[in-house]
DNA sequence: ATTTATTGAATGAATGTTCAGTCAGTATGT
DNA sequence: ACATACTGACTGAACATTCATTCAATAAAT
């Protein structure tokens, strides 16, 4: 899973480098973490198992972060900061065009680097206790901030544009919580497949946004 | 939060009845999971938490049930029914015309009695150990099985009745998605209100079957 | 030689499980 | 009526296990 970054890494760093062996480390464990929320579950990961997941020994995570509980919140981090990452990357890229833009943040949930069995199974690890962790409430929150923050943007700026009678903040919070109620569906397995879940998503955009989109893709008027 | 029906119980049934203590019993315990894993989470939901919780001795537990794990198949078991029934109720309160099924279907998610942080709490922990035990996974995709298939039946339906385009497996989908995702960030808080999210899936609802539905309810026409 | 990374056995706290005993309520015998 | 035996819910201390954490010893790099 990341046996071949390690090797990649092996390859290039190995005989140099004391600094950058210690960041690897750190990311193998934490990828390994990854590994065990998606196979054991959040209760049921042990420090053990992340260990042995990453061919290491046992004492190696409280030597590398100071806890099992910061190893924890380093993993989230980690994933949030993959993720906000991914989406403001694709943002970017789809150009100036508001609907070319929701397009994109659209895909981009789907997209085959963010939305693996293994990293959907962590999220929702996480989302599970982060009621009770003041901590992971905060990581996972401040994901949605900006997010939503954006989907909202291009609701109002699209609702203008093609003249629809939605309210754009109630809009763009059902179309957040759809995207993650279809991780969470990816996530319990069902038969479900991401191309599936992403149909669906574009199932709904299109219903909401007609003068905008087709299942084929974004509509290429300007404005009326 | 269930004192209550203990005291009615106790008047009523204290002096005879072994057998209807014995349910009693484990409906208290039930119930003081769900209290624990809202309060602590799946991971540190302890029996000592629950027994404190029911005010009980700490073998109770195991005495009732089995063991922990069986505790928690019966407390998920409890919550799957209780969903169940009143969505099912609630269906069937609506009458014959599609429209309202949909209608009443969309409401009962957000109903005060379903809807509760405390509930959304323990049915966010058992998703997050989901993958990672089949129990759970049934459990919880049972849940969806009959919900799912009513769903897209309704969609069907609506859809051939309002001319609309949308595919109707993708669209059921996505509403089922939406609104277990607004169950999610209800749970992790923010700020959203009961009301506030079934306002989102209100308006994603009108979006998309507005031959139907305004944000005022179901619109009164019968056919074209 | 010194610093740094790593190991793996030892430790102790947390917690699920067991079980011998307590006690209320109920039936049985006188 | 009264005493006795019995049943079954309930208790709480003892036990066993799991697991995060520590740390002295070791290996590796500079």
């Amino acid at each position: 899973m990341m046996e071949a970054d390690v090797q990649t890494e092996t390859k290039t760093q190995e005989k140099r480098g004391r600094k950058a062996s210690k960041e690897l480390r750190q990311m193998q464990l934490i990828e390994a973490t990854i590994d065990s929320l998606a196979k054991r579950g959040y209760a049921e990961t042990t420090l053990a198992d992340v260990a042995d997941g990453a061919g290491l020994s046992r004492g190696i995570v409280n030597f590398h972060f100071e806890s099992k509980d910061k190893l924890l919140v380093a993993t989230l981090q980690h994933m949030a900061d993959e993720y906000a990452n991914h989406w403001t990357a694709q943002l970017e890229a789809a150009g100036d065009d508001p609907a070319r833009q929701l397009w994109a943040l659209v895909a981009a949930d789907f997209d085959r680097r963010i939305c693996t069995r293994r990293k959907l199974a962590a999220w929702c690890a996480f989302w599970g206790e982060a009621k009770s962790r003041p901590t992971y409430q905060a990581l996972c929150g401040a994901r949605d901030e900006r997010y939503q923050q954006t989907f909202v943007s291009l609701c109002v700026t699209l609702k203008a544009d093609g003249g629809y009678g939605f309210d754009a903040e109630g809009m763009a919070l059902s179309l957040c919580a759809m995207m993650e109620g279809l991780w969470l569906r990816l996530m319990l397995g069902d038969g479900l497949t991401r191309e599936t879940a992403y149909a669906a998503a574009v199932e709904f955009v299109v219903a909401a946004f007609p003068r905008h989109f087709t299942h084929a893709g974004v509509l290429e008027n300007g404005r009326s």
